[in-house]
RNA sequence: GCCCGGAUGGCGUAAUCGGUAAACGCGGUGGACUCAAAAUCCAUUGCUCGAAAGGGCGUGCGGGUUCGAGUCCCGCUCCGGGCACCA
């Protein structure tokens, strides 16, 4: 396609431009308000690919747009340079992870100057900078100190792909690795894990304040998971003294507990199972340990309730009968106290086990006359439970709490699904977790001094479900920092969703070195004022990066006040090919590079911008280089219209004659209409994409430019005056600068003169006197039917407007002759005449 | 199963407070310019009946509220996403 500009050689003339300017580059003392737009920092992948671009185009005009309306705006960009695609290269080619990074950097960096994004360069970090590591291996001591990192032994997500244990928010749905998409198998594994558990409650209720998409914090709620009920000890029969501890949300259900389940991996089960039953129960164990999460897979709650009974009895505490106590793999030990009391009358599960095994049902609460249903789970009045007869539910849940704790048998709970985060990765790429394992004095943190603690170079990278540091003996092999004899290294790295926690505090004083950074830095510009990023991250890093923001501001790293690190989040949609996403993992089917080449990045840009809502998916398809091509069109008719010289008057431009031939309505003398249509024309759009811009609606500030642009030909061709067009011109160029920084520079410099940027000058302001037009035109409804349309003055009077609505003809004709029975008129924009038919 | 979103021309989509449905663009059609093509510019483009004037229909489906519904209410269908033995 032939263009009107030579895109390449102008978009590197101002790409160049920019990064000597050091416009972007903010400091603390900056005398202007503070503003932080941030996108989440990429992993480096090699080029960048569509999914990059839309999440930077946005973050770069927001950053336009912030730093013309008067803002010091930061805008850093770094790289989350750790990960498991570096290491897998690394075994299959033999080239260093670090050296595969460092040049997939460099790519990406190319890639994020070409789109003309703009950054505070200075502020850059990567994850695997020795720099970075010593201090999130700072950061994990600290909570070591603290309680808030420890190690335990758990039944952990091993997926063999990834060869490496996995955060239960790495597991999809259907048991598979979110990364590789193999089957997660389950291990029992001693691992580091972070206590975000500590932090549910706060997690929970702090979202309500944050100014995110809704579907967003539901999500994170939903992960979260909190449930009130009460914990309650159910004692067992034959052994007077010993009880079960029970965790239910429906304590007044109670008299209707018929039996009770254990989990199969319950620490009770060994002792309560009697030795007639032990074959049963040992075989369902089993089972039950080498299924587990799979199996489970497709349809949900069709899965058969396999349980074996135990042989012993526990008493339900308000009724004091002994009910049998089996174990179960639909309990959890997980989960609340991995027991459970089985009311099947009111809980689907129960009801579904006690039918398959032969159970009583007892129904403690009157379910409504239509039910015929098995159990019921709605509210109702209490019946069969003697002392909570009669009352709804809710207030049966008090009293029977209120009971319980009298009783001494149990009190209030409150239980979550949130489980802490597993950190530890069996991978070499990753950073180092800095503890030593002495055989006299346990586990030993390396001192502060030591850190970084750097994985070695010349490791062996292979698949063995350790960590390639184990086989390190130089690495393995240290002394005790405590008391100096030999003792061996952790070799597992943290997950890498622990640099992405932090880094956006780093950013705001990258150059600390003997801290994470300083807490005065980060008072000047945290929260973020705007995160941008896509919504795969709804739970993982959004949640994680809230729990060490708390974290730190606990363990005095972070100001103790910022509780949130991210005040503003924006989402954007998925590109799609074919129905499936395209991400790092699925590859890059369309390259960016490649119309940065050809129609350039402003036209990438506005492609995107103009493409649909941001929060929108978007589809990739056969017509969309069409539309790619519609914005390359676009900007050159900007540039032709702000630049080319054109004929002084087109045919038809006459004086006091409008395009159609019309008389012109206002100016009875020609020019000062045609003039004041375009100043007006000029103050809409300002409003239409000030507004736009401010409520992420970029699709139809890009059409708003369009039109003015639309306008400001016609009145040009219609005779407008120089003066008015040059000033319509300048304004179209300030409302581009953010879309199509390029180009707008380009044309402003011509317009203005060598040195002149657009970027520095201030976002234009509307006159709200012009935003509403003299004469309007107003729809006249006979029955709601569209029958007339007139051209009214916008101030007019109700009893005008109906008296010309009245006067049409082709409303008499619709009227045929009726009378009116009721007139509805909205002056100047309606009037609707409703007759009886 | 539960919880969120969504469904508007041939296509991407717009309509911010219940008041002209389809702004803006893509694609199509016709024309100007050209030896010709590309590029550019102009006109036109929801469906339908009609020679025209003009009429009818039209925002997934069925009801309702209202002078008036893409927008609000009730009941569905389909598509997308999240969660799913969490007691």
């Amino acid at each position: 396609m032939a263009r009107a500009y030579d895109v390449q050689e102008i978009e590197r003339k101002w790409q160049g431009r920019w990064r000597e300017s050091a416009d972007y580059e903010v400091d603390d003392d900056d005398p202007r308000p503070h503003y932080y737009v941030l996108c989440m920092y990429p992993y480096p992948s090699g080029p960048a690919h569509q999914g990059h671009v839309r999440n930077y185009t946005f973050g770069d005009l927001m950053v336009r747009y912030r730093t013309m309306k008067g803002y010091a705006v930061l805008s850093p960009i770094g790289f989350d340079s750790f990960g498991l695609p570096a290491e897998n290269a690394a075994i299959a080619t033999g080239i260093h992870p670090r050296t595969f990074t460092d040049q997939r950097i460099e790519e990406l960096r190319e890639s994020l100057v070409s789109l003309g994004a703009v950054y505070d360069w200075r502020r850059e970090v990567r994850s695997h900078d020795p720099a970075y590591i010593r201090w999130t291996q700072f950061i994990f001591k600290r909570f070591l100190e603290a309680g808030l990192a420890y190690r335990g032994a758990a039944l952990v997500n091993w997926c063999p792909g990834c060869q490496t244990v996995l955060a239960n928010e790495q597991v999809l749905a259907d048991g598979s690795c979110e990364r590789s998409g193999d089957e997660v198998e389950k291990r029992s594994l001693e691992q580091w894990f972070f206590r975000i558990t500590a932090y549910a409650d706060e997690l929970l209720r702090d979202l309500d304040a944050l100014d995110w998409p809704e579907r967003v914090k539901v999500m994170q709620r939903n992960w979260i998971g909190r449930s009130e009920g009460a914990e309650l000890d159910l004692e067992v029969y034959e052994h007077p003294g010993k009880a079960v501890r029970v965790f239910t949300t429906r304590p007044d259900t109670l008299f209707g507990m018929t039996y009770a389940v254990l989990a199969p991996e319950h620490p009770m089960v060994d002792e309560l199972t009697t030795p007639e039953n032990r074959g049963v129960v040992d075989a369902l164990r089993e089972s039950a340990r080498r299924s587990s999460e799979m199996e489970r897979t497709s349809v949900g709650s069709g899965l058969e309730k396999r349980g074996a009974f135990t042989g012993s009895m526990v008493l339900n505490p308000v009724t004091g009968k002994p009910v049998p106590l089996f174990i179960a793999d639909y309990v959890l030990m997980s989960y609340g106290t991995g027991a459970i009391m089985a009311v099947p009358a009111e809980d689907e599960r129960d009801w579904e086990f006690a039918q398959l095994h032969g159970l009583e049902i007892v129904r403690t609460v009157e379910a409504p006359s239509s039910f015929d249903g098995g159990a019921w789970t709605g509210d109702g009045i209490k019946i069969n439970s003697e002392w909570l007869n009669g009352l709804r539910t809710d207030e049966a849940i008090q009293r029977a709490i209120a009971w319980l704790e009298e009783h001494g048998v149990g009190k209030r709970s409150v239980k979550y699904r949130l489980r802490d985060w597993l950190v530890s990765r069996q991978r070499y790429w990753g950073c180092p977790i800095p503890v030593v394992y002495c055989g006299s004095c346990g586990i030993v943190p390396a001192p502060d001094e030591e850190l970084p603690i750097i994985a070695p170079d010349d490791v062996q990278l292979l698949q063995t479900g350790e960590s390639p540091l184990a086989s390190h003996q130089g690495f393995v092999h240290t002394t005790c920092p405590k008391c100096s004899a030999p003792a061996r290294r952790e070799t597992d790295t943290m997950d890498t969703f622990v640099d992405s926690s932090w880094y956006f505090l780093r950013f705001c004083d990258p150059w600390s070195i003997d801290k994470p950074f300083d807490q005065e830095a980060v008072e000047r510009w945290m929260p973020v004022d705007q995160y941008i990023g896509g919504i795969e991250h709804a739970i993982l890093h959004l949640l994680y990066a809230r729990f060490f923001t708390k974290a730190l501001a606990d363990v005095g790293i972070a100001p103790s006040g910022l509780r949130e690190p991210f005040s503003r989040l924006f989402t954007q949609g998925m590109i799609r090919l074919g129905g499936t996403k395209m991400s790092k993992s699925k590859g890059n089917l369309v390259a960016p590079q490649e119309y940065f080449r050809t129609v350039g990045a402003d036209a990438l840009r506005l492609y995107h911008l103009f493409v649909g809502p941001p929060a929108d998916d978007v589809d990739w398809s056969e017509q969309t280089g069409e539309l790619i091509e519609g914005c390359a069109r676009f900007l050159d008719r900007v540039w032709r219209l702000a630049l080319e010289e054109v004929p002084a008057t087109a045919p038809g431009a006459g004086a006091g004659v409008g395009s159609a031939g019309q008389p012109d309505p206002v100016g009875s003398a020609g020019q000062p209409g045609v003039d004041d249509q375009l100043k007006r024309a000029v103050h809409r759009a300002i409003a239409k994409v000030t507004d736009d811009l401010d409520r992420w609606s970029y699709n139809t500030a890009v059409a708003a430019c369009m039109e003015l642009a639309n306008a400001i030909s016609r009145y040009r061709r219609d005779g407008a005056a120089a003066r008015e067009i040059g000033k319509a011109i300048d304004a179209l160029v300030l409302l581009l600068a953010p879309m199509a920084p390029h180009l707008a520079s380009e044309v402003w410099e011509r317009r203005h003169g060598p040195g002149a940027m657009v970027h520095r000058e201030s976002w234009p302001i509307c006159d709200p006197e012009l935003l509403t037009d003299e004469r309007v035109t107003m729809v006249v409804q006979v029955n709601g039917k569209v029958r007339d349309r007139l051209e009214v003055n916008a101030s007019a009077a109700e009893e005008d407007v109906v008296r010309e609505a009245l006067a049409s003809a082709k409303v008499q004709e619709a009227l045929g002759g009726v009378a009116p029975r009721r007139i509805v008129a909205r002056p100047p924009r309606l009037v609707n005449i409703v007759v009886d038919r």
